[in-house]
DNA sequence: TATGAATGAGTCTTCATTCAT
DNA sequence: GATGAATGAAGACTCATTCAT
């Protein structure tokens, strides 16, 4: 899956950089408020700071813009979460420790997650299928360590179960954010994290049943 | 939270229900394929069966449209639910065919509630209001079941955490929906409500810790 | 060879009809006057007498309005070109009816020519080949009247000029309109005609020489 | 009629008939292929081998670089018409060479002339007169040769009919190249002189008709 | 002199909405 | 009630031109 590359009229790369984080910052802004479809290229440009013309000196369509948003913001998540773990750890606090790190970088990335959600469905075709595919990257490290902990007798779910259950705590991340109409006005993010990392571990506390 | 009024230009009742059924059935099917901001009222239109002036004549403006969906969706779901549901049945038995019939109906409406989904965010501040009440009001159906199931001992949650668990078994049955280019895949509906209900009756199957 | 169809969100024909030939009566003087590249397609709604969305109802794009006008103009050449023609006349008569009838056209279609001759060379590859095919059509009846006359014993080109005398003349003709900027200010069209009739039947009156 | 001066904020002339040089080259071709209007300045740059801020230090405006290119191709043409002239020829013979000398550096200078044939139009109305003028120019130098040839009781033309002759010729050579679309298919360059020699002499080869 | 990033007026095109028939 | 032609505000994008370095 190549990272598809955007367009710019700009030969300067370190200067692309810079100008292409601006554009991501107001955009992430933008799109929250109003909606990527609402959002005109001469507002990004405008939140950006400077002109319709030199946005378009850094992207190729408005496509782009949200391309440049949903891929940084996965970049972002992913280098903020490692840079999180300690990978010494192992057992239950290991397990812990990754869920509780990625719900903390969801935190603070919320913004940026949530238009990353929200928008994603509007990229084309192929930006979709490279977004979707980092998606499934961080859907492989909560599986790798579902099947670590497993092997440590942690965890009794069924091989078969194991992606279901890392997509499981991909959507409790998420669901911080696209919920938070609802539940941020009741739940800090700390008892978010014990709630459902309880919920993830236990569920809802019931016994479990032999057959079934 | 009263109802949203949508205009209409025709008097007969019982003709504005008909051909609303028909927009929205047209516009879900279209707004699934292309979203609503791309889908086109002129292609809603024709979609629905007649022209763009008589669309108008039953709604006041796109949004409008969106808001017939959304709302109708809520209703359909309330509605087939309720059809599955077995008062009689107590325990543990009925909160798995509470939450299992949940899950049945969203497999059924699938693009329907997609749709409502990814799109109730474009509605206006007072519809996404009235639609986000709906929403409410389903959570709270999950809400009473559950404080149900707690005095009768069989879960363990704590007052606090009923709000959010009842959000989790929400959520849980619309990322069938919007997860489904990756769980539908690998998953038949039977097999993922089985998972689910064991996930959120008893969590990955960790044993639980007394202080936490 | 098709005729490129021009898409329209209208329906009745006749509308149609009525509508693209305002258009195109604006358009060529639009295009007269400004050339095509700098004539806007706002300023052909206006001088059409409808709005930039009424055009917009009856074309695609705004090459489609070239191609509406160069299409148009061969049609009216040629239309208005057999209704000089008497099929009865034969020899001498018949050849310079034939190229004087062809001349009257282009001086009363003068400025649609002109448009033609200048402008339509930006349309589409596609476009081009059906437009040229249709000037071709005009070379090769020429071609059928040299041929005729040459049967007759009244011309002594040979088989392989005949190609290029057809287009010799239909150039001719062409010549009428961009030159007039010099040939017009000292000449009437009878003037011209009168003139390449000889021209183009005797040359510059110089004796034959044998052998080339 | 007064040259045209094309601003420069480079002082040093070879300099600037050097760049200008580079400058006309590139663009003849950017227009053949793309047109005028299609070809952007920065391309014109790219090809030209500099930036679009090193053009604008020879150039006042894009219509400049039309401008430039129009003039240069006149005075190749005419330069290179020259050189090819034998001032020494009388009678037929002359009148051959001169009109055969023009056709062969049209076609020596196709692309150019093409160009120049196509866009001038686009010129502003000031250097537009200039250019034509140098048009005019080209047009008496036949005039005056076909005087002479009248003179030596070579033609049968009028007096009134010099000028539209001396046009035909002209015309004669464009065709070539605007035409080629449809004659180069078919013709070479010696078949063409050798017909136009003869259809511009004498015609399709009828006999003169005493009154008319 | 040479460079190329920045600018923003201008262009094509779309589409929700209206209203006369 | 139904139709569909007409409208024009609004939006994405281009490109000639400038100017600081």
């Amino acid at each position: 899956m190549r990272k598809k590359d955007v367009p710019s009229l700009v030969k300067d790369p370190h200067l692309i950089d810079m100008r292409r984080a601006q554009i991501v910052k107001a955009a992430v802004q933008l799109f929250n408020e109003k909606g990527y479809h609402k959002a005109t290229t001469r507002a990004v440009a405008e939140a950006s700071g400077f002109s319709i013309g030199t946005l378009y000196e850094y992207i190729g369509s408005k496509e782009d813009i949200l391309y440049l948003v949903c891929d940084s913001v996965y970049d972002e998540v992913i280098s903020r979460w490692e840079e999180l773990l300690d990978e010494k750890l192992t057992g239950r606090e290991r397990l812990s420790q990754v869920i509780e790190a990625y719900f903390r970088v969801v935190n603070d990335l919320q913004d940026e997650v949530l238009v990353m959600y929200q928008e994603s469905k509007s990229l084309s075709e192929e930006a979709l299928r490279y977004v979707l595919e980092k998606e499934l990257r961080m859907k492989r490290m909560f599986e790798q360590e579902l099947t670590r902990a497993k092997k440590e007798g942690l965890v009794t779910l069924t091989e078969g179960e194991m992606s279901l259950a890392a997509h499981q705590i991909l959507v409790a991340g998420h669901m911080w954010t696209f919920r938070r109409w609802a539940i941020q006005r009741d739940y800090s993010i700390e008892e978010y994290i014990t709630y459902q990392l309880r919920q993830l571990f236990t569920g809802f506390g019931m016994k479990e049943i032999s057959s079934s």
